[in-house]
DNA sequence: CAGAATCCCCTTCGATACTG
DNA sequence: CAGTATCGAAGGGGATTCTG
């Protein structure tokens, strides 16, 4: 679903419809791990494939490196290939592009804990839509 | 799957794990045309179920209707019945909280707009940005 | 270490029909 | 007008296995 509307806003755009700049935005984020990849990334340390592994509980490499694939093709983030030794590592950072929608991260933060602020006051949260 | 997300981060808030802001931010926009429903009510005018059917090309009622109770039991919109003559009527305006969220979608349509410039500038969705 | 390829599941969406 | 109910279809996610 995420991926759709991904897919169908690119779809737009490169059909001359340019109008879906909230959703273009919110596609570039959209995604099971997006948000805490970019956010992992916004101190401009790079990461490397496997650190992302242990700091996001229970991905699968799969997932992760569809969610990575997909941040490299939307231009939020950059791949550094070099070798170790032998080994061959990756790192992943923000590009220029990447680092311009931190803002919008670091504004969602905030609001999420004024919210959540809000709700351990009065926690008029439901889970159900039983009541009304 | 968004449903999934947004269930689990109530789920985790409401079990006292508060580490999820960001999260729980996306969580109230994030939906197949919650952003579409919040950005057509910013001006503050209601808007009637039916013109919400309107407006939104190809949703489906049942779509429309989860999509706005969603958003109700995030406390983000709310629902006024009424009778219009012999008529029941319903709509739907943003909640205080709700407003509160708006400068966020603010700031992803602006940024949409100027990435959307970018792309028609150099429209592919890869490289460039002068790589470090 | 960093993926790619499979298979399966589960949710979510869409279409249609029905209700107060 | 404003929903509900039900069924089917599609696509994203998880676990596992294989590769350079």
């Amino acid at each position: 679903m995420q991926e759709d509307i991904r897919q169908k806003v690119k779809e737009r755009i490169q059909s001359g419809d340019f109008d879906c700049a909230k959703e273009l935005t919110m596609s570039m984020f959209m995604g099971k791990h997006k948000l805490f990849i970019l956010w992992e990334l916004r101190k401009g340390n790079p990461i490397h494939f496997n650190e992302f592994t242990r700091l996001i509980p229970n991905v699968s490499r799969k997932v992760l490196t569809n969610q990575l694939n997909e941040l490299i093709q939307d231009n939020m983030i950059k791949k550094k290939d070099y070798d170790e030794g032998n080994v061959k590592r990756v790192s992943y950072e923000l590009t220029q592009t990447g680092k311009t929608i931190m803002p919008i991260l670091e504004a969602m933060y905030q609001w999420g804990e004024n919210r959540i602020e809000e709700l351990k006051i009065s926690p008029n949260y439901q889970t159900n839509s039983s009541e009304n």
